[in-house]
DNA sequence: GACAGGAACGAACGGTCGTACTATTCTGCG
DNA sequence: CGCAGAATAGTACGACCGTTCGTTCCTGTC
């Protein structure tokens, strides 16, 4: 009697080391793709056998699908939740992107943004992965429009702002930003990305009274 | 006597064949990167036999330095020069944007913008890919900035305009039309691309006489 | 102590990879 | 024609791929 009730020991042991390859698949991600995402290197990487991580996913499709969707967690974690700390409107809006021109490097991820390595993969492909990439992808996209849409609405942005431009241009500035890091290092591109953003608020910012 | 000269038959037959297997090559480095370009698959796709194709590059990754090679041939040619007809300036600028959103389309290259992908891929590992194809980005990169140059020299664009910062942003706006092309279409990104380009020009314009 | 179930293991499979050899066919020049 | 050399095909190899199978270990319950 006395029922065990709850239990179920929220870290379920395979929990716990599922948790840990995913850890591992999404950082190998973000440098080699998610295409480089095989059974043998990335069991050698969590120190297990082939067949034991294996188990945890049942076949590489489900594998690099469930490192997506990890991914995402860790973009939203890391780049939206924080910035709802921040007032809403255009106050919200930089902390979104400075979260996101940063978060690769806070999620100590060094081989870039592994969202943005994914898209590039299967995007221009059918298949399952394309499939959990764009959904992905659009979720955040619409909480970054409601993001947008809040400083319009709080007079900060004009009114007649085309929510979509703004978007377009945070993502524009963003890509560019890790694309260029390569290039020119991480401050350099990283200060352009700024520079580039504060134009584009200022150019749709609210006539001051 | 009589040395052969020049001779080598302008096109060797062998030379005839690699130009296509290049061809073949940078189509699917467009859609499926050029990790995987294999010898049997491309060899297949080239309708030869693995062995035949491969005594063409000596091995697999002087393949892949050569669809580098192939890939920033084509864009040079298809963007930068027919640009060149258009007068020096602004005129030209615009040219080279509009060559720029649209040659993937052009080249038949429906997976995308191939040295994009090439860049994703290499940019954050070491070895002779990541050398090659930062080396093509770096030329290319210099023949955007003396294009903006010249529209600062005309008088076109403020005096004070910093070069870089309208590279980064016509570089900025280009990927992310590449990129939301999967999500939006190919007509709504372009759209929303002319219009932030317009938006970046007319921001940095010089005042009116 | 017996037992059940999950977790991880090692070995093996069919297949494809890049690459090295050898053999065959094609092509142009005397 | 004959023949040299380039171009292509054939074959074989070791390594790695995803996956399956049977086994072992660990943990908790009767």
């Amino acid at each position: 009697m006395s029922p065990p009730a709850i239990v179920k020991s929220s870290t379920a042991k395979g929990e716990e080391t599922r948790a840990q390859i995913l850890a591992a698949a999404v950082e190998q991600a973000s440098a080699w793709g998610f295409e480089s995402l095989t059974i043998g290197t990335l069991a050698e990487k969590a120190g297990m056998s082939k067949s034991g991580l294996f188990a945890h996913f049942g076949s590489r499709l489900e594998l690099q699908i469930a490192a997506v969707d990890e991914a995402a967690r860790q973009f939203q974690e890391l780049v939206f939740l924080p910035a709802m700390k921040a007032p809403r409107g255009l106050k919200r809006l930089d902390a979104i992107f400075e979260n996101w021109i940063g978060w690769p490097r806070k999620a100590n991820l060094p081989g870039g943004c592994p969202l943005d390595a994914a898209n590039k993969e299967y995007a221009h492909r059918g298949g399952p992965m394309r499939d959990a990439v764009l959904e992905r992808h659009r979720m955040l996209s619409r909480e970054l429009g409601k993001a947008v849409q809040m400083a319009i609405d709080s007079g900060e942005l004009a009114a007649d702002t085309d929510p979509g431009d703004i978007a377009f241009g945070m993502f524009a500035i963003v890509l560019a930003c890790f694309h260029t890091e390569s290039f020119i290092g991480t401050e350099p591109a990283q200060s352009r990305a700024r520079k580039a953003f504060d134009t584009l608020i200022r150019n749709h910012a609210a006539a001051r009274g």
